[in-house]
DNA sequence: ACCTGAACACCGTTCAAGT
DNA sequence: ACCTGAACACCGTTCAAGT
């Protein structure tokens, strides 16, 4: 990826009186990419598909982006730019950790892929960074210690993407989990004694109340854990 | 995939006097696809490689395996063989319980893709139950009622399977995490304050300390928050 | 029923050639 | 410097044909 200045994009040749195609910028790239994600999930995101899109070649991407691994990371951190990371100052700390981390965990799992793109990917984009910016404020501001924060902010972040990643792709399947449900149900007994006693407990959710009731566990974990007596 | 009995391979046909071929099976399969695995990672277990190892061509896969997800969790579930479920009955519950998910977290950990795999396919095979049941098992030995201990199993292994996936992915990079170190290390505090000021700390780790201080936090906040009040 | 070769419909990436 | 077409080296999956 060589230094450029995307703010100023080169005159457009229109073509056959045409209307003017569009210079290839990465931004164009990463917003293409997005759109194909969003419309048919991860694997309908193909630096070809962007190409087609982009009415180019799959070569011609590559000026632009260092392939498809950079392309994965560029477009992962262009979704987190929804997660909300400011609120109302008279907010208690808690409620803002919480609405934080439920703001990240919403934009991973509306538009199925990104939570695994993020999962793959080193999360060092300006708004990946933003997040943990912001993550970091708010358990400062709760009195958590600097090297408990550190810690404890990777811990929400990978559960977060980790169950939005979990959720969304299970989505995809036919049956939604009804795999899963199935599967469990069918244990018996003497195989496996203690799943079959928890039965649908295990199944139960994943919804809103399961997510909810995964960040007080976490919470209240650090809040009990601090590495620095204080 | 059809019923078969696997315990009962076809007569071996030797070609052209050499060493008889051994016969095509689902278990032969997933051994030589777990082999490509340790060897190269997950990018080096395709069809077509399994078929190549096993002398046979893409499409004679499919008589045993559905494709490339099916055998993607027989993997998976293969690999998890190696995660220990057993303990002395004199330990107490809590060194149990963090042995077990230290075990599984290892498996995860040796082989790269593993993790991946796991966070990828639905986790219903025999060895994915095994470890459940034994999960739920000391759970409740552990005095935790049976609610809680449905939701914190699957919250304890989703996030040890997180953690093993981030690590494995982050080791076959050229610079194993400098690449992360030095994005943040270039942060100004004026942009990300927080981070800036965590500086080392976040990337500190991430050794077993780091992992047991996890385990711990899961811990005590599942401990810490019952969903059925006893 | 099992196995096969060949074909189909894709991939990411490279590279010489253009402008 | 940017863009292109074509080629390279792969993929997973299907299918008609064999045994």
């Amino acid at each position: 990826m060589a230094t450029r200045n995307p703010f100023q994009p080169k005159p457009v040749t229109s073509r056959r009186g045409g209307p003017a195609k569009a210079p290839l910028s990465q931004e164009a790239i990463v917003k293409s990419a997005f759109a194909l994600l969003v419309e048919g999930g991860i694997e309908a995101m193909t630096l070809r598909k962007v190409a087609t899109a982009l009415e180019t070649g799959a070569a011609s991407l590559y000026a632009y982006v260092d392939g498809l691994e950079e392309l994965e990371a560029l477009v992962a951190d262009h979704a987190l730019a929804e997660v909300r990371t400011t609120w109302p100052k008279k907010d208690p700390w808690r409620k803002r950790l919480v609405a934080l981390l439920e703001s990240y965990g919403k934009v991973l799992m509306q538009t199925p892929g990104v939570a695994q793109l993020a999962l793959r990917t080193i999360a060092i984009g300006p708004n990946a960074l933003r997040v943990l910016d912001a993550l970091l404020g708010i358990l400062d501001e709760g009195g958590v210690d600097r090297p408990t924060a550190a810690w404890a902010a990777d811990l929400f972040m990978l559960y977060v993407t980790a169950i939005a990643a979990e959720q969304t792709e299970r989505k995809k399947r036919p049956a939604p989990l009804g795999h899963v449900t199935r599967a469990l149900s069918l244990v018996t007994p003497e195989q496996y004694p203690h799943i079959h006693a928890a039965g649908a407990e295990l199944t139960s959710g994943p919804g809103p109340t399961r997510f909810t009731w995964a960040l007080d566990v976490l919470i209240a974990g650090v809040l009990g854990n601090p590495r620095k007596k204080g």
